[in-house]
DNA sequence: GTTCTCATGTAAATCGTTACATGATTAT
DNA sequence: ATAATCATGTAACGATTTACATGAGAAC
């Protein structure tokens, strides 16, 4: 799965110019993909050559232009064809836990302030989120959401609870110094 | 944070070849970051060249022979460097969530199928893990590993208990075809 | 006999980010 | 005034993966 495709995913749950499916990825998609301007706007681009999604421009009042893309048919068959293939396993990349890993190297507060930081993140993302669930309408929307709700709430109470350990160690290794 | 960095972080644990440091990639830093040979064993190389890392050769009886890395202290002062640097956001990819989200547009074996095969690999991982956990000798040790437990548990249990969300929205869908 | 583990590497290709470029409107 | 939101794009660069290449011993 590439974020071309994801585009085209994105498009099966109705129109959408380049900028709406950046928010998708940022709101919605935040838990499960990436993406940035300079890969969606190119994608969508390719796949409108392709004939796999259509676009139209449209004015808006005091608001630049935008093109909106909709799906066509062949991308529809070809979105299917995707995820039906095999799921590669998931990729993460978490330089805060990376940087835990070392935490007996770092000052204590360094590691205090950076657990700090994420319980905050966690809870308001956590907060944002819980809105976000109650206004789902279809079991898939609720699934997705509370799964992220779920994930995120289990890893900010482990920190709160577990969060001594880690700097019961770093002050060991200034200790010992 | 990149494998360069984190190929350091790993010799600051301990002499390693590249092997060995892949072998720690799949284990211990699976959680946090992935890594293949291709990536690892030109990291290793230039590491060497800047001075960060020195290498020595082992010739072992009936296996082949092995370069062993070690962090120089300029690497080590460089590590620490990047360590205190502020972290930049989790990147996570997963396919798997990614197919769920258009769970509507897949037959419900599929989608049960896909939810089967996420919940026996997520229990054989945290079987492992309640293994592995129990040997760890530190304090951050035991927070990484309890770490990465309590996240797989927590999704093991989501996905048993609304796993129906999901199965129900895709036998609606084939309902009002 | 075939697959797995140990062991190191290279080169091409992919994929995506970052930074740049532009510009109007709205909210603080 | 200044920042944020809306809106689209490109080009250079960077990071990693994938596939290829090689080979011996051990386990099943």
């Amino acid at each position: 799965m590439d974020i071309r495709t994801l585009c085209l995913g994105v498009l099966t749950m109705g129109d959408a110019s380049g900028y709406e499916i950046k928010k998708k990825f940022e709101d919605r998609l935040a838990l499960v993909f990436h993406a940035s301007y300079g890969s969606i706007y190119p994608a969508l681009n390719k796949l409108t050559e392709e004939g796999l999604v259509s676009c139209r421009e449209e004015s808006q009042e005091k608001r630049p232009d935008k093109k909106v893309y909709s799906i066509t048919s062949a991308g529809r068959y070809l979105f299917l064809d995707e995820i039906v293939k095999p799921v590669s396993a998931d990729r993460v990349r978490s330089d805060f836990l990376a940087t835990l890993i070392f935490a007996r190297l770092l000052p204590a507060a360094a590691v205090s302030k950076l657990i700090d930081e994420r319980i905050a993140d966690r809870a308001e993302k956590i907060a944002r989120m819980r809105e976000n669930c109650a206004g789902k309408a279809t079991d898939t929307d609720r699934f997705m959401c509370n799964y992220g709700l779920t994930v995120y709430q289990a890893e900010l109470d482990y920190l709160k609870e577990n969060r001594h350990l880690l700097e019961a160690d770093a002050l060991l290794a200034r200790a010992a110094e």
